[in-house]
DNA sequence: GTGAAAGCGCTAACAT
DNA sequence: ATGTTAGCGCTTTCAC
């Protein structure tokens, strides 16, 4: 308990008669020292409980083997899962993860930067909107950087996306089964979410392909929440247009939200109204009936950004890329 | 673009033309250097966008304004909420928050050292169960420490706990309004979980104080899962015991579960079978019946630990605290 | 009020 | 195969 300053190279040189640079030699480059002077020298760090400090080492190497990740919320499910997926990733290949949530105070962090920038290797980014703040920030700093939701390939930046568009052609191919492309809508979160465009446009297109042009009520956006959802099928109720009616959720909250709304009005899901959700979140399997919606590998999208940057900070000149992982329909209850 | 090194501490004093010194007190002792002078070098740092370089800094300062948290996992509402609060609480202080969960590789972190002991300036780790490993560890590297959920004030660590035994009191005695205690059931989470046995002491205390001792089947334990509920509650139907039942689930997954299992079973919640829920997550809000729990302030809980421990670390000669978070019932549709 | 200089603990040439 | 040495960029005595 009476701890001393920790032992440093030098302290480990010494007791093991040896240089520093041997010691270093040892732990970064084995097989340039000899075996027995190996030994000498583990032994030494062994018994010394030497670790080499951490702020020396980066001072020199310029790493620190500690990536950054910013979101716009580190909240719910979904931000949760894609961290739990970030963070197993970064342990595999030897990083440790610094998390920051932008939501919570957009001025503050122009000040101070919201990363320890300088101190990490690289960060992921997630970009729901336009918003230019963080990732210039990056930039500046010439920091290596992948940034999530948003295909900035071509403006020279990794990137990781979800396709939006296979999933959602999917889940409306399904709710055509059994409604007419006239009675279909798609409840989006915000209009300026990159997701919620996407997903509303390959709706969009799907219902052309089935020959009908979609009316504006058709795609409506509001908030990623069962809030918004209940609003929606409130409106969609009290002008009797919910009964018959199917509908792609933007989410699964939002999803639920309308199964909520519709139960509470005497509505059978899904037998008057059919619902589809997006991501699939625990909520969507949980509830009754079970939610069907697209799913969303929220957490190898965190692994994929963390590979890919990994990849970056270890390769600087590699070529851009972009990760495009695939959504899939899950079909359950709400929808047949 | 064509972006050279970062300026460093040196290029700003010769652009002021002054010390590095004199830089460095500009930055870190303002009120030491006279008015001209520290203009000059502002402009200096300006023009040039020096940061300072943290590893320079950490390797004198021998801080990082890194925390370092580890929690069980990271996932589902209940980690999330938690350590949203912790970040808010980090930023708000100054410090940036690096994770860990624990859950993904037991022996690799033993190895390796699953934080970046050394770059971190202490560290918070959730304790749910009885498991040395991760605070011993932080316990030889003398780093600052606080913990989560276990009391160990007497050992000499700061500690964050909630006060389970306050809303499980309240909850049961909510219970015994419309139950007998004798058919009143506390289904837990794992045995070993520290804040499942400390509300399964609380509830069996509050039985006892209504004068009648609980039997071992009124207290059990299994996992905080929604499966877990279930299987509890399709076992007590089949006994015939669940209808007239009043259940206080260890976390509202459980409780969830037992709703479910009820309702498939065609009992009535809660005309039939009261269920109080644990935690207060969105989950209890959000379904229906809604779901009746014991807030714990979870976000409060990753804020206060932050607060303590970057207390600790700012004054380390700081006596042993330990923060006890309140908790609370709050009655919704499950229970009434 | 400011500068000179000594490290903090490490790595990476460059010698040997 | 190993030792010597020169920094990395910063803070902090100690002089002036």
């Amino acid at each position: 308990m009476a701890n001393r300053r920790p032992a440093s190279i030098q302290d480990v040189a010494t007791a093991a008669d040896v240089s520093t640079a041997t010691v270093s030699r040892v732990l970064n480059s084995p097989g340039l020292v000899a075996p027995a002077t190996t030994a000498k020298v583990q032994r030494a760090i062994q018994e010394l409980g030497y670790k080499p400090n951490l702020f020396a080492q980066g001072l020199m190497t310029r790493k620190s083997h500690v990536l950054g990740i910013a979101l716009p919320d580190i909240h719910g499910e979904f931000y949760s899962e894609l961290l739990r997926g970030a963070d197993a990733e970064a342990r595999r290949l030897g990083y440790h993860l610094l998390v920051a949530s932008e939501a919570h105070d957009a001025r503050e962090q122009e000040r101070e930067g919201s990363l320890a920038f300088g101190l990490i290797d690289g960060v992921a980014v997630m970009i729901t909107e336009p918003n230019e703040s963080l990732w210039r920030e990056a930039m500046d700093a010439s920091l290596p950087i992948v940034v999530l939701d948003t295909d900035l390939q071509a403006r020279g930046v990794d990137s990781v996306v979800v396709d939006n568009a296979v999933g959602t052609r999917q889940a409306t191919a399904h709710l055509l089964e059994s409604v007419a492309p006239e009675r279909c809508t798609f409840v989006g979160g915000p209009t300026e979410n990159f997701d919620s465009r996407a997903r509303a446009l390959a709706f969009g297109e799907s219902l052309k392909q089935a020959g009908w042009e979609v009316r504006p009520d058709q795609v409506v956006y509001g908030r990623y929440s069962v809030e918004w959802g209940q609003e929606w099928a409130r409106t969609a109720i009290a002008a009797d247009r919910l009964a018959g009616a199917g509908v792609l959720a933007g989410n699964d909250e939002i999803a639920f939200g309308v199964v909520l709304a519709a139960q509470d009005a005497g509505l059978d899901v899904p037998r008057q109204v059919r619902v589809v959700g997006f991501d699939d979140t625990r909520l969507a399997s949980l509830v009754r009936p079970r939610i069907s919606t697209v799913r969303v590998p929220l957490a190898e999208v965190g692994a994929s950004a963390i590979r890919t940057l990994v990849h970056r900070v270890e390769n600087r000149e590699a070529p851009t890329s972009c990760v495009r992982l695939p959504t899939e329909l899950i079909i359950r209850e709400s929808s047949r």
